[in-house]
DNA sequence: ACATCCCGCCAGCGC
DNA sequence: GCGCTGGCGGGATGT
């Protein structure tokens, strides 16, 4: 234990913890930073677990989510296959004929890019007409687990998107459609706890965004979708994401500091330039993912999209802010042991070097 | 104060 | 029993 302890003062640091480092959605873009390769024919729990610096039962739900929408299929115990990006589209199609059959649709779909909010979905969805879903699987589990699963859950609640042309829909929606009978506080509050989990795994894929309802200012989520782009050419975030395979992932790591309070003296006592260099290894990852889900606009105008750095959009505070990002950065290099996340630091780098760039030539224009 | 959601307890299941 | 799976909700963190 003491050996956990560091040398270093602790003082005047970043928080000791922070959430969003341990959030679902980062988990899994490091889960597919780590997999989305050629060579993964496999995935193991328990690899995945460790290598990813997390408790198994958060790969479990990543897994699951990720499992609905066929990115990986279970193929026994402690064993996912990898299948990719790639079945997306299909398994949205058959999770919209599914939904068509089951009635799902509640909403009218002749308008578009309407708001779907609380008022308008007060029928619930969860209509299981007598074990509808996947009978030769339902066999394996209990329907009543089933019936509050996560993969179900997520299912539904992308049939929401799928069979209505809501192109937000809220919460409390999203809540109240998903709950097949009366809802109690109780209930609202775990299914709501299940959508923001749902809802960041599919937040890091750019499938959806966690937004507000424009008027009430509620929660909500906004479809971005997989397959628009998919027909006339030009890729999707995720194509783009598939066709750069990364060459690291032993290196995403999510370890070290836990919430709980009996071990925060312990976590207060890290090494600050360790966690400093954990945290942009991490960033790295993330950056890598934003890069290729945008980078397709960024070079056609000046739409950087959600990797934009905080204050890009106007004014010359921004140029500023990017100089401090660079000069963070340099401060900061890490040292790595891996060669291939010291190419992709150097990478990065450049490409911060050619955003700026971009930026101060927008500035003289202006 | 309310929104967000991490975390790990523990039940259910198959072996 | 035992390990795997994952529902569930307490309560910490974020806004």
């Amino acid at each position: 234990m003491s050996s956990f302890v560091s040398q270093e003062s602790e003082s005047n640091s970043r928080p000791l913890y922070c959430r969003k480092e341990k959030s679902l959605g980062l988990l899994c873009s490091n889960f597919l930073a780590l997999y989305n390769q050629d060579s993964v024919q496999t995935i193991g729990l328990d690899d995945a677990a460790s290598k990813l610096g997390v408790e198994r039962r958060r790969i479990y739900d990543v897994v699951n989510i990720l499992e609905s929408i066929g990115v990986v299929a279970r193929k026994g115990k402690n064993q996912y296959l990898w299948k990719g990006f790639g079945e997306i589209p299909k398994a949205l199609e058959k999770l919209k004929g599914e939904a068509l059959e089951q009635n799902f649709c509640f909403s009218d779909c002749s308008k578009s890019l309407r708001v779907l909010d609380e008022t308008e979905s007060a029928k619930p969805l969860y209509v299981k007409s007598e074990g509808q879903y996947n009978l030769s699987e339902s066999s394996k589990r209990s329907d009543t687990k089933r019936e509050k699963s996560l993969w179900l859950i997520t299912q539904n609640f992308l049939k929401l998107f799928l069979c209505s042309d809501a192109e937000l829909i809220t919460l409390d929606s999203a809540t109240f459609s998903l709950l097949g009978n009366v809802p109690n506080s109780t209930a609202v509050r775990t299914k709501v706890r299940r959508l923001y989990d749902i809802a960041n795994v599919f937040s890091s894929i750019n499938l959806i965004e966690k937004t507000h309802h424009p008027e009430s200012r509620k929660p909500a989520f906004r479809w971005l979708g997989w397959g628009a782009k998919h027909h006339n050419g030009s890729k999707t975030a995720l194509e783009l994401n598939e066709s750069k395979k990364r060459t690291f992932g032993t290196e995403i790591t999510n370890h070290g500091l836990k919430r709980t309070k009996t071990n925060t003296s312990v976590h207060r006592k890290l090494n600050q330039k360790e966690h400093m260099a954990m945290h942009i290894k991490l960033d790295s990852v993330e950056y890598e993912h934003k890069m290729e889900h945008h980078s397709e606009a960024c070079s056609k105008g000046f739409a950087f999209g959600p990797f934009t750095p905080a204050a890009v959009s106007s004014g010359n505070k921004n140029v500023r802010a990017i100089r401090d990002w660079e000069s963070l950065a340099s401060t900061y290099k890490p040292q790595y042991l891996n060669q291939a996340l010291s190419d992709l630091f150097v990478h990065y780098m450049e490409a911060w070097n050619s955003w700026y760039a971009e930026i101060a030539r927008k500035e003289e224009i202006h």
